[in-house]
DNA sequence: ACGTATTTGTTCGTATGTATC
DNA sequence: GGATACATACGAACAAATACG
């Protein structure tokens, strides 16, 4: 540790505990020593050895919770993203919990997407997929009410979206455009994906439609951003 | 500020900035009061107002210069990805200043993509584009190095690069697939895209393709998260 | 089930360094 | 060079969540 070497202690810190990371001194899942302890290995105040963690978490590398500990964070993993929108296999590979369903009215983007008014009835299905036993992303799924009047009921008795959306007709659904972004995630979703507040999620907003071109299903995917990549095939 | 309310007193601080951001109290581009300025108006020690804005920075409303002060940053664009690559409108819709060019042999990562070893020569031409007078993106072109010797000068003469590769007898580029992840910025990718350093970029990967399908280009594009959207067309 | 210890989270105070104007 | 403004670092205290007896 230099301490007047013309770059800040906490980045030095950041960076042999990166170090440490990358070469298994700490593997995924463990628990590091405590801040005060971690404070006292580098010769530094608890507020300068914060910093650095925080750093740490916003990479992507580490998971604080309070009361517990510094956890290390799993690497990356692909998912793919456009092509044929709700086939079964997506729903089976990771088992999907659904965390919400609902009626609810279009707020101005989903009802901008999918081509209604604002406060239009919108059916609301939400997923949090889970691989590995790991939470992975959140899908919300935003239906015209109007024309998916009952899809709740026929997705709780089929039990896969793809076949509950062909009682209404739809056989085929493609995914028409994707956008994506970044941004820091609701408090709710955090405490889904298993990550810190602070630390972005990637978030893909893709428009379905069906083989006659209308709109059916507009979606919005949150993800882990370090955990996870989207994979556009062309 | 309620100051034992159970929410901490730097989010409160952060959300009624952000209030005023958003309600144009303070509008793109304006330069907030200095920090000891702030921190007196909500009766706070400066380190948490500090801790306010930290948070504002991450979620890409607020751009930190020491020394200068604390600006507003402008909202979101849109930025179409995929389908045909290297089309000369796209170099010429935003001034793209050429930041780099060089032959240089191939990391794991680059070479593995383009079908190469690790150590082939790659040319490499890297791209700041610029719209509205702000920096938007920055893209760095990887090409197999054998098949398109001379490039850089070809793109020199002709100017633009979809030009350039038609000498090459590089007709149509298509974008094959595309990988998008977020992460933290390189220190130079932050001062270029004029953007904090703990703000996360979305980094869009493209594998580009000939007629044949043979690979041309392995592309990575870093754009500021919060500032932009990439959008696929299916 | 409850209280205590542990561990992280927040807030204040103070001092000094560094970049910009 | 001086003034302004953000960056870093240390110290102290208490709050909140968790773990453990």
């Amino acid at each position: 540790m230099e301490r007047s070497g013309g770059i800040a202690l906490w980045r030095q810190i950041a960076q042999a505990l990166e170090a440490d990371i990358a070469s298994g001194v700490y593997p995924p899942g463990a628990k590091l020593p405590t801040e005060a302890q971690l404070a006292q290995r580098f010769g530094v105040n608890r507020h300068t050895l914060r910093r650095s963690i925080g750093h740490l978490q916003m990479a992507g590398l580490v998971r604080v919770e309070q009361g517990r500990g510094i956890f290390v964070q799993a690497g990356t993993m692909d998912m793919r993203v456009g092509g044929v929108a709700h086939s079964a296999h997506d729903e089976e590979a990771g088992k999907s919990r659904v965390l919400r369903t609902g009626l609810f009215r279009a707020d101005p983007q989903s009802a901008r997407s999918l081509g209604l008014k604002v406060g239009a009835p919108i059916v609301l299905i939400e997923f949090l997929h889970v691989t590995d036993g790991r939470p992975v992303t959140i899908t919300s799924h935003h239906f015209p009410g109007t024309r998916f009047d009952g899809l709740i009921e026929a997705f709780r008795e089929e039990g896969t979206l793809s076949a509950a959306l062909r009682r209404f007709g739809v056989e085929d659904c493609l995914c028409k455009r994707t956008k994506v972004s970044a941004r820091l995630p609701s408090a709710a979703d955090a405490r889904h994906l298993h990550m810190p507040r602070n630390q972005p999620v990637v978030v893909a907003e893709s428009l379905n439609v069906d083989a006659a071109g209308s709109p059916v299903d507009y979606s919005v995917t949150r993800s882990a951003g370090q955990r996870t990549q989207f994979v556009f095939e062309g």
